[in-house]
DNA sequence: GTAGGAAGTCAACAGTCGTTGGCCTACAAT
DNA sequence: ATTGTAGGCCAACGACTGTTGACTTCCTAC
């Protein structure tokens, strides 16, 4: 078949992220995701160079954290994870390679310091101890996605959203306020 | 060098566990584990047979959870699962490895429905809403350890024992007795 | 209509992996 | 002194990986 650059492009990102998402860094081959986008995988290397480059093209993104009422924060900051999660591959990537890779643990990093750690300091108007309130957030919030989507823990899974946000929202809201 | 044969696998094991824990299932090559070990790669398969044998020699461990007195079962969990994660490095070895290996995860599903779920209906007495309690607890403990040792967020690696302890007892407590 | 470039294919490279079988070597029992 | 055996080593296998370069095919601009 004969397509445009771009398209072509986009047809490989595409595999990549499911592949990424699914399999982790080492597992998501060239060829499969080649073979996923109908391509030959000469053809990856072609337009992102190498596996690296593919790999960073296919985690980048933004949380796009919503501004929030102060009170209702906690509510606010669960459900917006757990629509993000189940909605953009970015995140489900990072964390299925961030766990071996540290390139990847380094760019949840970043992604935690430049987008949750800013919202909490606005959130809370306390900058010395915003760190600490930012990373115990992250770590329920992680843990949350660790056991649903990637682990599978059953009662996790069968859960609905609303009861998760019932149970998660007093614990992201005392990390905040307390 | 000339050992006895229980004493080369004790080697390899404690070999392979570091590995494991360090890099994961796919990264922690046979031949980097008998490096560890001064030993040919030949021989880790003389002993455990296969890759898959030897990681699921490496991967077995007991949580070890004490018997908590109800009121202080938050405080003592977190206590408890903080040490374990530092003293045992099996649990490393499962985290990093049940992110992108199957047989990994389902062994975290059997731990926590053999030994977390338990000790959770014992606590509350509550069969019925046990397991959402439970799973939620490892959530929270899991984000911990995900943060703190796997990704190595700045702020929870810099916290102290009790400062943690402080901060997630009363999550815990409530996921526990709510 | 033809030249040029872009899209796509193919085969092979060098390296690494788990795994195997044959070989060597030290030691204990005879 | 000889033999049996168990611990250990070496070299190689087949499979798979990321990556490369030459080749073909098609569309477009002149």
């Amino acid at each position: 078949m004969r397509r445009s650059s771009a398209e072509t492009k986009a047809v490989i990102l595409a595999a990549a992220r499911e592949r990424f998402a699914a399999d982790g860094y080492d597992k998501a081959t060239i060829r499969a995701i080649a073979a996923d986008a109908r391509i030959d995988p000469a053809m990856v290397m072609r337009y992102f160079g190498t596996k690296e480059k593919l790999f960073a093209a296919a985690a980048e993104f933004d949380l796009e954290l919503p501004a929030l009422a102060p009170d209702q924060a906690g509510a606010g900051l669960v459900r917006h994870f757990l629509r993000k999660w189940e909605a953009d591959e970015g995140l489900q990537v990072l964390l299925r390679t961030g766990v071996t890779n540290e390139a990847a643990a380094e760019r949840m990093r970043t992604i935690f310091a430049g987008q949750v750690m800013p919202l909490v300091v606005d959130l809370t108007g306390d900058p010395e101890r915003a760190p600490v309130r930012a990373s115990l957030i992250a770590s329920q919030v992680l843990g949350l996605a660790l056991s649903r989507y990637i682990l599978k823990f059953p009662p996790m899974v069968a859960a609905t959203e609303e009861e998760l946000i019932a149970w998660l929202s007093p614990t992201v809201q005392r990390y905040l306020t307390e």
